[in-house]
DNA sequence: GCATTGACGAAGG
DNA sequence: CCCTTCGCCAATG
């Protein structure tokens, strides 16, 4: 079975609830899931977990499916490397992600989040 | 199939 | 200190 498989060469990043696929992106939502209530993290750390530090901009992308997952991701937990809610504009609505932050006892002020160094989680 | 665009980040000028 | 460029990789036009 030395054969090459030219079928297997495709991989689909985000596919329709119900499929399971282990590629970068899931990675990422399951890093996501990890950040404790009433912490933040940031794109490249969880790039850098991940082994790929240079690909924040792919982490950051894996967020636009990450409401779609099961169970959800809580993307608003994940700010860019300034602490700066980067990602609002992506939510439902554009104060959605201060509101959720907030809600879980993170302040946000300027679109930015209050001692986020002090807040900031990083994965094992 | 190539060019542009990103929820980033670090480095250079 | 602010702005620009590069890298990374996938999706979209």
């Amino acid at each position: 079975m030395a054969k090459k498989d030219k079928s297997s060469d495709k991989l689909p990043s985000i596919l329709p609830s119900g499929v399971k696929e282990q590629s970068f992106f899931e990675q990422v939502y399951e890093v996501a899931r990890q950040i404790p209530k009433g912490r933040v993290t940031t794109y490249g750390e969880i790039a850098a977990y991940l082994g790929a530090k240079k690909s924040a901009r792919m982490v950051g992308w894996a967020m636009n499916g990450a409401h779609v997952q099961e169970p959800s991701v809580p993307a608003q937990r994940v700010v860019n490397r300034n602490g700066m809610l980067s990602g609002k504009a992506h939510f439902a609505t554009p104060t959605l992600m201060q509101e959720l932050l907030e809600q879980e006892g993170i302040a946000v002020e300027n679109d930015t989040v209050v001692d986020f160094k002090n807040k900031l989680w990083k994965p094992e």
